[in-house]
DNA sequence: CGACTTTTTCCGGCATTACCGGAAAGTGCA
DNA sequence: TGCACTTTCCGGTAATGCCGGAAAAAGTCG
């Protein structure tokens, strides 16, 4: 569906940074006519995923609000999470994250920063590293489907890139997917650890992912203990989610 | 643009009290083939505004929240109305809310609930009131376009509805679209007044209400005290705004 | 203030795509 | 295992999106 494709691609340009674009500037970024991007961005106006600011300038618009409320309210993953990931800070004082992907990149649903002296500040998902870089990102990585994952390689795997031969990757994900869970340097940073796991949802589907963010140092001292932690606490929220018939 | 109203519809269909829907159950509501349902919905899964649960399952997807974040990221209007409303709470003890509409219903940006003993409750916008049972909401309907409120009558304005006559209620629009403020009691509770005035954005254009709920029996003692301190506070939020180049 | 440039908006024709029928595949139940 | 129902797939056709070109609008400059 070509229009609903280009749909996509038109509120992908919408950020914190360039909140608000002009006609003619999206017709540029997209290939498009002006205007034919009129007539998309006056019909996205219309049903309220775009705003009309002045003559020929948008923003986001307040559909995103209303189903983003919707979302929230709704979202039984978030709920069963929290207070797993409340009782595993205090017990253990380390930083948490629970993420989805949105086309290849990490999306934080909740964030619970560790409480000891010397912690990953909870930030650290935030920044844009590639999915590759991260544990909780390879972790949904493994979740992706064949085409899905040789879309995300097509635009991360090339020449210059970290990614030197796609099969090897292939294999590592495969092994990934098979045991759920996986521990790595995050990024750049050799002094911090992520050991993230797969939360499942209805019908074993990999849903969402929960880390833990631990200095390096702590890691190595007990790194068995450190997965069986994260492992029980998704295995907590995946079945409180396979309970619940509302469970997404 | 037909398909691009067809997302609006489908996507509406999702909320918080029915966040999942199967193909069918869409196809039904939207009076469309199961199979061009199909393609639909799998387009938007494609892009992310929906997420693909079940074998013909659907959620509202992970780019509704990319694209909220970076709607809240930017937004200055609530970053202007936000200091403004807090001293206006501490100062009078009122309740107060900031809202956008969203196709003929109210959005609530910000609440800030009143401190005194009795005092109206947040939530009170929350509630599916029609637009024109609130002064915020004729407010929001004064600044739409003679298009979009026309639209908005062939909902509300029908036999057996509040609105006996479409031109006494356009006059009044008028009259209210003139003040930039509105005073009433909330819905079908005399007790509460609420008091609302409309906040301009770049270009003088109308882009949120700002409105006090307040209990009757304080309104009454000193009505334009209220209407000067409402309209003041909404004079300074649109001013920062008018100051801003980022502003919406 | 007029000329010029650029952008936006509008609209109808045509090329492209969305839509759907019908069939295959999948799932659940008795 | 058969049946009922839903989902998924795919190709043909009708409907729609896309765009060119012109009109309108807005801003800039001399």
């Amino acid at each position: 569906m070509k229009t609903i494709r280009k749909v996509g691609q038109i509120l992908r340009l919408f950020s914190a940074t360039l909140p608000e674009h002009s006609t003619s500037e999206l017709s540029r970024e997209l290939g498009l006519s002006t205007s034919g991007t009129h007539d998309l961005v006056d019909a996205l106006a219309q049903i309220g995923l775009l705003r009309k600011i002045d003559r020929g300038r948008y923003r986001l618009g307040p559909l995103i609000t209303t189903l983003y409320r919707a979302m929230e309210d709704s979202s039984a993953l978030v709920e069963a999470a929290r207070p797993i990931m409340t009782a595993l800070v205090k017990d253990h004082g380390e930083t948490l994250h629970l993420t989805l992907q949105d086309q290849g990149r990490l999306l934080v649903l909740a964030a619970n920063e560790g409480t000891r002296a010397l912690r990953v500040c909870k930030d650290v998902l935030e920044s844009p590293l590639p999915l590759h870089n991260t544990a909780a990102g390879l972790i949904h990585l493994s979740g992706l489907t064949h085409a899905a994952l040789e879309n995300w390689l097509d635009e991360h795997a090339h020449p210059g890139a970290s990614i030197v031969s796609r099969s090897t990757f292939r294999n590592q994900l495969a092994e990934i997917a098979t045991d759920g869970f996986f521990a790595a340097p995050l990024g750049r940073e050799p002094d911090v650890v992520c050991i993230a796991a797969a939360v499942y949802g209805h019908s074993n589907q990999p849903l969402a992912v929960l880390s833990m963010v631990v200095p390096e140092s702590r890691y190595a001292r007990q790194p068995r203990a450190f997965r069986g932690v994260v492992v029980e606490a998704t295995a907590l929220v995946s079945q409180q989610l396979g309970d619940n018939p509302k469970a997404n």
